[in-house]
RNA sequence: GCGGCUGUAGUCUAGUCUGGUUAGGACUUGGGCCUUCCAAGCCUACGACCCGGGUUCAAAUCCCGGCAGCCGCACCA
């Protein structure tokens, strides 16, 4: 029979919708595109993600997080590129009413770059060469800027323009000097930012995959240019990674597997610090129960790398309904960042690298004969001396030679300098290194996608049975408990075995009403890995039964050990195939 | 954004074409009975015509607008 491929999605977010994981916003109101609500377990699933995905990069890479606001001024963006990108010029047909990018049906009509031309411009390259529809051929109407960044007012005068941040990573460049000194000056060093980013979508009908308010989990690592080495390279270089080069992609061929070392030496990932950053995000993935053979990575073509990216690759999750999707973008962004926020705010971003040798050089200088060159140059020798700081001395004594003098052209005005007027003098200087921008890798996590990863393929469909084999780190729920039978004493020894485990900080369940196999159900269905069930021989000798969700095997256990083996279980990632084997039934 | 299709409890659905009594059913859920290990059964309760406007004595039903979903196109630095 063949499967809709479509089933499995539909399955998975109806469950998700019914049992409280993800919900479209603002329903009763009809709702709107673009937006979802965490419901109770699906906030508990994010932010048990969230805080795995802290372990990997706060406390294993030791990058620290910061938090700022969701709110930027437009000169942070302007610097950041944003404003600029996120304005598309967008036309329409007047007689079919299609809607198009106008930079592209321009761009494809002359055959000429028109990037960073304003709307008046295209509009005057659109009646010049009589542009039309390039569907039915058709007028174009004027062109006008569609915004993907949501726009908003600061202040009670509203006079100063402010964005929704459209990425968490501005925040992190904005505040790098003060970062910088908490890191006392040396590369290289990370830092993470989570939280939420938006994006005025034009449409976005994907559900949880494209939103216009979605949560990142941003780190950017900041390193010298030179040197993109890591120091734990060595101990992965026989991890595979399937990697689907731009090469491959343009050649048509598949994906490959390939070791870490295979692919910084052949040159497939651009260095070993991007390429130990793949290898985190999908060991990541792996520990999310997010199986091994649905996980590539992708290299962005030449053609889609944003303009200062070096080198890109998108992790990307198989899905039956949207194809390979985007979970996790890893980028070199090179110093463009801090390059550009740097210009526009006039402030010195750079870091100071030492050399491991101070380089001492010889050099010629030209040095002035004060006595001669002031009263000769009179108020024109302050900008004269500057010139002649930056000026080739090979230059000048070429020139003397061959005409006996120099001319110095400053503005629209001509001086001639005299052999007399300098001295050259040979100096010796040391270095004891220099100022860089550094170059930043960053690994960008799409949260709310990730959540969909895991709902996806975490949920199984066997017989009549179907649930989320949530990896049981980030299970929303641990435990179930359950009474055999509703019937005291059962419910209150369950009532306080649920309390138990709640007191030891795990987050458990009672369920009494239906029989014994509707309860197990619905605690299948929301993922809760194990459940306790107290019946006739917990009176007799103080043990319970603990169900495995993913096998539906029991183990009869003390009730004092409970909460222990819950923790080996959950905390410690004991087997529950390896516990007190004597005692399984 | 454009075009087509669709909108009835938490879910699936009858009713809409042909306007007319209290919008019917199943599953789910809550309470109770029964029940000694995987969605059984019985009793009982809660629960819906997407929103706004129009036509009409009367609108879930016809018309218009909005919103949302699905499909196609476009968009997705």
């Amino acid at each position: 029979m063949k499967r809709d491929v479509t089933m499995k999605h539909e399955n998975v977010m109806n469950i998700a919708k019914k049992r409280g994981f993800l919900w479209s916003s603002f329903e009763i109101y009809s709702g709107v595109a673009g937006f979802v609500d965490y419901g109770p377990l699906g906030a508990i699933l994010k932010n048990n993600i969230i805080n795995k995905w802290r372990s990997y990069y706060i406390v294993n890479e030791g990058f620290y997080e910061i938090e700022s606001p969701t709110i930027m001024p437009e000169e942070a963006l302007k610097a950041s590129g944003h404003v600029d990108h996120f304005n598309d010029p967008m036309t329409e047909c007047k007689d079919c009413l299609e809607v198009y990018r106008a930079d592209h049906i321009i761009k494809d009509a002359i055959s000429e770059e028109v990037e960073g031309l304003d709307n008046q411009e295209l509009s005057a390259l659109v009646s010049e060469n009589q542009i039309k529809c390039p569907k039915c051929g058709g007028h174009l109407s004027h062109i006008w800027s569609y915004n993907l960044m949501f726009q908003t007012l600061i202040g009670a005068k509203g006079k100063k323009i402010g964005y929704m941040r459209p990425e968490t990573a501005q925040g992190i460049f904005i505040p790098f000097k003060r970062l910088l000194r908490f890191y006392r000056g040396k590369l290289p060093f990370g830092v993470v930012q989570i939280g939420k980013a938006y994006r005025n979508e034009i449409s976005p009908r994907q559900g949880v995959i494209r939103l216009r308010e979605f949560t990142q989990a941003e780190a950017e690592i900041f390193i010298n240019p030179k040197d993109k080495s890591n120091p734990h390279f060595s101990e992965i270089l026989e991890e595979e990674l399937e990697l689907y080069s731009a090469q491959n992609q343009i050649q048509e061929q598949k994906a490959v597997k390939m070791t870490v070392q295979r692919a910084i030496l052949e040159e497939v990932v651009s260095s070993e610090m991007l390429v130990y950053q793949l290898y985190l995000a999908r060991k990541f993935l792996l520990e999310l129960g997010i199986p091994e053979d649905v996980i590539r990575f992708r290299q962005h073509l030449p053609t889609e790398m944003a303009h200062y990216a070096l080198d890109c690759w998108d992790v990307e999750i198989k899905t039956e309904r949207f194809g390979w999707i985007e979970i996790i973008g890893i980028a070199d962004r090179t110093d463009f960042d801090l390059r550009s926020h740097s210009k526009h705010s006039k402030e010195d971003l750079r870091v100071f690298i030492e050399y491991s040798e101070p380089k001492n050089i010889k050099k010629t200088v030209i040095k002035p004969n004060m006595g001669k060159f002031g009263p000769y140059f009179k108020n024109n020798a302050p900008k004269i001396l500057k010139f002649l700081e930056d000026a080739d001395f090979e230059q000048v004594k070429n020139s003397f030679q061959e005409k006996g003098l120099f001319e110095i052209k400053i503005g629209d005005s001509v001086f001639e300098l005299l052999p007399e007027h300098v001295k050259f003098e040979e100096v010796k200087e040391t270095i004891r290194g220099e100022k860089i921008f550094p170059h930043v890798i960053e690994p960008s996590y799409g949260i709310d996608r990730i959540v969909y990863s895991v709902l996806l393929h975490s949920f199984k469909e066997e017989d009549e049975r179907s649930y989320f084999k949530i990896e049981k780190s980030i299970a929303p729920v641990e435990v179930s408990v359950f009474p055999l039978v509703n019937k005291e004493p059962l419910v209150d020894i369950s009532l306080q075995i649920r309390d138990d485990l709640r007191k030891k900080g795990f987050i458990s369940e009672f369920d009494s009403s239906g029989t014994i196999g509707r309860r197990y159900a619905r605690s299948d269905e929301i993922g809760v890995p194990f459940a306790i069930t107290v019946d006739h021989e917990t009176i007799e000798n103080n043990t319970v039964t603990i169900r495995n969700r993913d096998n539906l095997k029991q183990v009869r256990i003390n009730v004092e050990d409970i909460t222990n083996i819950i923790d080996d279980l959950i905390n410690k990632n004991k087997d529950f195939e390896n516990l007190h084997p004597a005692l399984i039934k």
